[in-house]
DNA sequence: CCGCAATGTGCGTTATAACGCACACTCAAT
DNA sequence: ATTGAGTGTGCGTTATAACGCACATTGCGG
């Protein structure tokens, strides 16, 4: 979950290196000293976001091709907790949050006869879910659904909601929560 | 173009104000000073990385959430939906481009010895696949990387990029393709 | 009216981001 | 060799981000 921040400062050098431009080119253009941009490349300082900003708008970079975290590492979520809960509920996180991002994203599995409740997320989130294995049955908006393998269901969870499996067979599936720019 | 700094704060204000959270609260929460939430949120003081960072991770939110407004966020680039192209790779969407979510997802399937080359997608695009069935080699800055099921890779999609199955058996993935705000 | 707990702000201190400048260190061309 | 322009890094100083603590204010129950 940590964000790697000496991250940012290997893709500023990436970047730079990729055009061709010196530490003294890029200070010019954005008018940060190339003390500064040699200092934030190595790892040595974390800028503040008005200077990081001085940079990509100078670059006329997206901001976010510099914040965003573990690009092209395999990640093997296998042995980092697969975590059960109270109703047997076995959840595996496959991308953790990520602020730039704005969701994360999971691997759950229902046993047999497994009953899930959740109470309501913050405003505006957004459960994506997608059906890989078995059958399950999803409380939301009042009502419950059934989904099956292939099917996919988009709601609001910010209000109460559940999953439940009633089938002969566990039930796997991805969730993808969503957290809003605005509320 | 260029948002002030100040709106840093304001943002931050009233997403604390809208689920109620005091400062000392939300300081408990990320990791940081109440002090020094309380100067950003008066813009006495623009915040590192780092540190906006702890914040919008403390708070579960994404960082555009305090760095942009909700403006600029158009965005169409998803080709026709077709099935099957010409690698003999099979698409299938599962969650279409949605604006506001800025993000799309699909099920992909490979057939044995199929090979798909992507050229690079627009500036700070993200991808984000997840290995379901079989297994795939992923061409991802300059180098080809295994995936087995089970294993996740994010990666900077706005570069050259690859899929290939060299394996005895059809790969099955979903693909989660990331939109970012453009600065 | 009186605690009293909670909230946000002011203040002194420490940590560090950011600057300007000078110091190696390359390569080219003299 | 010897310049000289261009590169990145080290150093001392300044500006400021960040902390911990104490203070003033508000709101609420006794």
């Amino acid at each position: 979950m940590s964000p790697d921040l000496a991250a940012i400062g290997q893709r500023l050098k990436r970047f730079r290196a990729e055009r061709g431009l010196s530490l003294d080119r890029v200070a010019g253009l954005c008018g940060v000293s190339k003390a500064m941009l040699g200092q934030i490349e190595r790892g040595e300082s974390t800028p503040t976001v008005a200077t990081l900003w001085k940079i990509a708008s100078g670059l006329q970079a997206p901001l976010s091709r510099f914040l965003v975290g573990e690009s092209g590492v395999v990640h093997r979520p296998t042995s980092p907790p697969r975590h059960r809960d109270a109703s047997g509920m076995i959840v595996t996180p496959l991308f953790a949050f990520d602020p730039v991002l704005g969701f994360e994203m999971f691997a759950i599995e229902l046993p047999q006869g497994c009953l899930s409740e959740s109470s309501p997320h913050a405003p505006g989130v957004i459960e994506h879910v997608v059906m890989l294995e078995g059958e399950m049955e999803l409380f939301v908006e009042g009502a419950w659904q059934t989904l099956v393998a292939g099917e996919v269901l988009r709601f609001a969870a910010d209000q109460p909601h559940g999953y439940r499996n009633r089938g002969p067979a566990p039930a796997k599936v991805h969730d993808l929560i969503h957290y809003p720019f605005s509320a």
